[in-house]
RNA sequence: GGCCCGGUCGUCAAGCGGUUAAGACACCGCCCUUUCACGGCGGGUUCAUGGGUUCGAAUCCCAUCCGGGUCACCA
């Protein structure tokens, strides 16, 4: 059996959509599950769109989401150069030759009178003006150096049909399809014409690429046929969505939030949680139970008869939640790796037990950007009325709080070993002695040192964290809000 | 507008002529808990509509409706 060869052919913008994304990983995927190769290849055809420094962002994305190519500008290969701008000489004369043979033709119509003929929306293709113009006035314009372009003659009647690995068999009549241009003005190639001879000279076997181009495949068909070449295999994938203001969809863009790669991990998202959700946009596996999978076991799953025909559209809360899910599996050392920055945001250069904090965040932080806003009260106590005293549930009030307060203060100013464990036993100790249930004692504590209703633990670890000074301050400056408040 | 494609809970989805129509996110209850969470348990007239075909249709066919894509010297 023929080896299965893939390839991202992206252009160098300078931003990776998730589109782009998820079809470079089902690129991936589909040659890597099958003991294929995964090849990388620049399409910088447009000049005019060139970005400084873009293609690093190509392979820096691929790097950090660990789909490893096997050829390509940069690692080489049998069939290179890998970038198109390099291999601009060898697509003239394949278009030449198809002129020689009568399938294509040039053509001298200027831009202006080629917009003319777009009607008041815009649309409305080329009227073939000059597919039949006599020899003679072709050579006559070449020579006196009328710029031109190479167009292919496409079939004026009949319908071509061909077969789509997601999408099935597809037939669209010929008459819909316009002469396209195959190498533009500057000499340089149209993606489509580009795309067929490189896909050919690479042995591309699956062309995947996203369904925006499945009605102009018959055109791809037409030249691959034009050459005798043999047709890939097709797989067009579904569109990813966005939701509009209006509860509308549409091909996902930036008014949607977030959509290039780089944005979403400055979002908080982690490459491993991204990669693992668009895999999902628009494929399941066969046991569609599981739905947290590591690139080598999508490999493993994956199938082409898994990807589904309609549009996604991109739910950001389900990634989220994904996101949460990778930091909760995180080895405890990572976590702190990868927290550490936010720490640092809230605490400087203070030495704090790190380990409290991962055990207090790990279960519970969806995106560590979260930190510092779950954080900001270790730093300063915040401004607080003496309601937060009072907790139906806890059957804490503003009578018992002062009590509980006052006798929690004497009892940790005691304590020598400032530890989690250490306050563990001795607060619940207290609790037992004054014979009240733990939380109308260990809510009043939080509240006052914490200064907020919410936190991301308990008291104990609050207080571990705040340190025995700050801890004692801030419980003697609650006892006063309760006091003052009594008058 | 022409052409192409799609339509199973709000979202991602399984399903491939016979199922109580999976699962996940979100949502809503309850339980647990020193708060919020986490965790556990439970909940929801979801097969676009109308016609066929069939003993039997979410699954096959047709029509309608809705949604999307595409009609460049952009990829």
């Amino acid at each position: 059996m023929k080896e299965v060869r893939t390839r991202f052919a992206p252009s160098p913008t300078g931003f990776m959509h998730v589109g782009n994304l998820r079809t470079a990983l089902y690129e991936y995927l589909i040659a890597k599950s099958q003991g294929g190769k995964f090849v990388l290849r620049i399409e910088d055809t447009d000049q005019e769109r060139l970005v400084e420094g873009a293609t690093d962002v190509i392979y820096r994305t691929l790097e950090e989401v660990g789909l490893t190519h096997d050829e390509g500008p940069d690692v080489g290969g049998p069939y290179g150069p890998y970038v198109q701008s390099a291999r601009k000489d060898l697509y003239l004369p394949y278009a030449k030759q198809l002129i020689e043979e009568g399938k294509a033709y040039y053509c001298f119509c200027s831009k202006e009178r080629l917009e003319s003929l777009h009607d008041a929306n815009g649309i409305g293709g080329y009227d073939r003006h000059c597919r039949d113009l006599p020899e003679e006035e072709v050579k006559r314009l070449l020579e006196s150096g009328t710029p031109w372009v190479i167009r292919q003659k496409m079939p004026l009647e009949g319908s071509t049909t061909f077969t789509d690995a997601v999408f099935g068999e597809i037939t669209i009549e010929n008459c819909e399809l316009e002469d396209q241009i195959l190498i533009k003005s500057d000499g340089y190639p149209t993606y489509n014409f580009a795309n067929v001879i490189d896909d050919h000279l690479m042995h591309i076997t699956h062309v995947v690429r996203g369904c925006e181009y499945l009605t102009s495949t018959p055109k791809y068909n037409l030249l691959y046929e034009a050459f005798g070449w043999d047709v890939p295999t097709y797989v067009h994938l579904p569109l990813i969505m966005g939701r509009n203001e209006d509860g509308s969809v549409s091909k996902l863009s930036k008014r949607h939030g977030a959509t290039g790669f780089a944005d979403l991990v400055e979002a908080g998202y982690l490459p491993e949680a991204i990669v693992n959700y668009i895999a999902l946009l628009g494929w399941a596996p066969k046991d569609s139970t599981q739905e947290l999978f590591t690139l080598d076991e999508l490999t493993k799953a994956f199938r082409i008869d898994g990807i589904s025909k309609s549009p996604a559209v991109f739910d950001y809360e389900k990634l989220t939640w994904m996101n949460g899910e990778y930091l909760k599996k995180m080895p405890q050392d990572v976590y702190i790796r990868h927290a550490m920055p936010y720490f640092k945001e809230v605490f400087g250069e203070a030495e704090k037990d790190w380990t409290v904090l991962a055990e207090m965040l790990q279960p519970r932080v969806l995106k560590l950007p979260e930190i510092p806003g779950l954080l900001g009260f270790f730093k300063a106590l915040p401004e607080y009325g003496s309601d937060l005293f009072v907790n139906k549930k806890s059957k804490a009030t503003l009578e018992n709080a002062p009590v509980m307060l006052k006798a929690a203060i004497e009892d940790l100013s005691q304590v020598e070993d400032w530890r989690v464990p250490v306050l563990h036993d001795n607060l619940l100790q207290l609790a037992q002695t004054l014979g009240v249930k733990n939380g109308t004692l260990l809510w009043p504590v939080r509240i006052a040192a914490a200064g907020q209703k919410v936190t991301p633990g308990g008291a104990m670890e609050i207080l571990a964290l705040l340190g025995k000074e700050e801890s004692l301050r801030r419980l003697q400056l609650g006892l006063q809000k309760l006091e003052t408040a009594a008058q």
